[in-house]
DNA sequence: TTCATTTCTGTTAGCGATATCATACGAGCG
DNA sequence: CGCTCGTATGATATCGCTAACAGAAATGAA
């Protein structure tokens, strides 16, 4: 008889002294034992049952479920020089990035891949902290939002040669390649359709724009498309907020305020457009009637109120999945032979009842 | 001059033969004969900047500046058996449970602590693989919502004697740690609260029972408190919907069309009460009138909307917070000294203009 | 049957850190 | 000035797994 069983395990520990509290833990050693195969062919018949014979699988398999083997893959990506986990970094973990975020793992999981998230609360300071971290555990590929970063984390993510995906945004030069849509251009189609809707006082309330691109370039499409227009867009036409739907309300009133003869409110948020929406009713002006109220995103809630609102929709869900996919056919295939750096997914302007 | 440069290090490396593709990855014996120290110099000099003097302190973090090195956490957890990494496992990634998570990362990350972040999307199958997953990437702990888990988690968990903290509801025998609030004492309280108004024929709008003991335990809440009152709370009273505000339109639609002359509707969750609420006021239904309508959240959007909504507060961003300082406090003291195993956070109803 | 291939399985040497113990170095004291 | 003791630094053996190569077994062609 060859099989041997457990006792054997624990002989081969011999006499040396254990260094820490003696761990319960299972290796692949002891599994070895207890098959009576060598760790290689344990070691092969996870990562590859094809590749070694049934018999010895059978063996294994056994042995695992007897020892209750829990892999170490921290042992297994130190020697392998690859974790299987892909990092993905959001602003902030809401529906809108839940989605994208659910995007992302329907790719990698059944890829095997695992998702590390980092929410930077809008810092690109705690963007930098939370890529050395993800860098520390040498994540195997990296998903950012948006295309302005610090330039330690250019230079971090250059140097170690990390594949790189950013998304929600779209530019000539990304760091190594993007998918998203073009918030410029989705701000300007939608203030054009507001100005062609008759529109002439078009206020806007948008996300504050400090470290945020998309934000940043929502903005600028608005004053760009207003300025064609010739019409006005000064800095008090402007209300900048944090995206919460009660945000949304006091930016409403801070711009009928300064602007009573306002026709139009274009909120770069659904949030914000709800929550001016809102307020609107509640003073009893009329939308779309008096004032026509737009929003960005196309979240949930816009199509649930009453009246509908008027928004862009944005390839939430796609974006991650597509990143996703865009980061495993390179970690995945040996050559660097990726397709297109830069992937437009486009935008969709819905017209409901707000506008 | 004892002080080697850059130079040595690569001669240090000897005519042994690299594995793998040269990678340009920096290690740790590269800073430390470019600092001309030992590699347990640099380490401590990382780790516990004290324990050094401050002339190789110096040395080592210029050593560091100048290679760009990145500490690799593998090899640290690998040889420390610790890997600085809590998970997390939420059934969706939305607003709510963003709180939550917002709650443990504050509380993780000044302690130098990473999050891992998965989404079962209400499935405990998906649920058992993430804590697999997890457990293999040999996280200090793990921090798990509500307490119905299979026995496959149960077993895995008690083995490996993993510190887990489940959160958002309470148990009397949690599997090992528990911090949230009854939800079935807010169920019932706020059951209770409408029928002490009054209402008569309350029906009820909630979230898939499946694999949900939140939902479960409202429920409950609900029929208990129904049946103590003799009130009835037959099935046709009931109504299951996903958590968005359109199900809730419809869930609103459904008890309508079998029961007319419903004075009221208790939805567990603040994106159906709202669903609800809109799809009232579309028809014409007066609310609180006709019908009251109660919430449970008391997310951002119930107080912003018109009428604002009566709804249960919930500590979703404490869970995660104290959920956390939990788990920290055992994982950072040597002594299994803890404290509470259950931890009743509490609930408040908040009354506002919906009922 | 025999030798060349192909397929399986095993041996060995790391992966890049840390724990542990040994050693060197000063400081303080009689 | 010699000795003890506490602190700073270094040498070395792992941590649990996989890559690379070597050797054994199985397959097939001649």
């Amino acid at each position: 008889m060859s099989i041997s069983n457990g006792d054997d395990a624990e002989k081969a520990e011999g006499p040396i002294r254990q260094r820490r509290r003696a761990g319960e833990q299972v290796r692949m050693t002891d599994v070895a034992a207890r098959a009576g195969v060598s760790v290689m062919s344990v070691s092969r018949a996870i990562r590859d049952p094809e590749r070694v014979s049934p018999k010895i699988r059978a063996r294994v398999e056994k042995a695992m479920r007897e020892t209750g083997y829990v892999p170490n893959a921290l042992a297994s990506s130190l020697a392998s020089q690859r974790t299987r986990i892909v990092a993905a970094i959001v602003p902030f973990i809401n529906a809108s990035f839940g989605d994208t975020i659910r995007g992302i793992t329907d790719v990698l999981h059944p890829s095997g891949y695992e998702l590390l998230i980092g929410e930077t609360g809008h810092s690109m300071q705690v963007e930098e902290r939370l890529t050395d971290a993800f860098l520390s555990h040498r994540v195997d590929g990296l998903l950012l939002t948006g295309h302005s970063h610090t330039q330690g984390v250019r230079e971090r993510l250059q140097n170690l040669k990390v594949p790189v995906v950013e998304t929600w945004n779209l530019t000539e030069r990304p760091m190594d390649q993007i998918v998203g849509f073009s918030n410029y251009e989705a701000a300007r189609a939608m203030t054009r359709y507001l100005i062609g809707q008759g529109r002439r006082h078009i206020g806007y309330l948008g996300g504050i724009t400090k470290d945020n691109d998309r934000a940043t370039d929502r903005e600028r499409g608005y004053i760009d498309e207003m300025t064609v227009a010739n019409l006005p867009c000064d800095r008090s036409l402007r209300s900048y907020r944090k995206l919460e739907f009660r945000h949304g309300g006091e930016g409403c009133e801070e711009l009928l305020e300064r602007h009573p003869d306002i026709d139009a409110i274009f909120a770069a948020s659904d949030m914000l457009a709800v929550g001016a929406l809102f307020r609107c009713i509640k003073r009893g002006i009329a939308v779309p009637d008096d004032i026509a109220i737009a929003g960005f995103d196309d979240s949930d809630i816009s199509s649930a109120i009453h009246p509908a609102l008027t928004t862009v929709r944005v390839p939430r869900y796609e974006m991650g999945s597509r990143a996703a996919e865009m980061l495993l056919q390179r970690l995945d295939t040996d050559e660097e032979t990726y397709g297109q750096k830069v992937v437009d997914l486009g935008f969709e302007i819905l017209i409901r009842d707000s506008t």
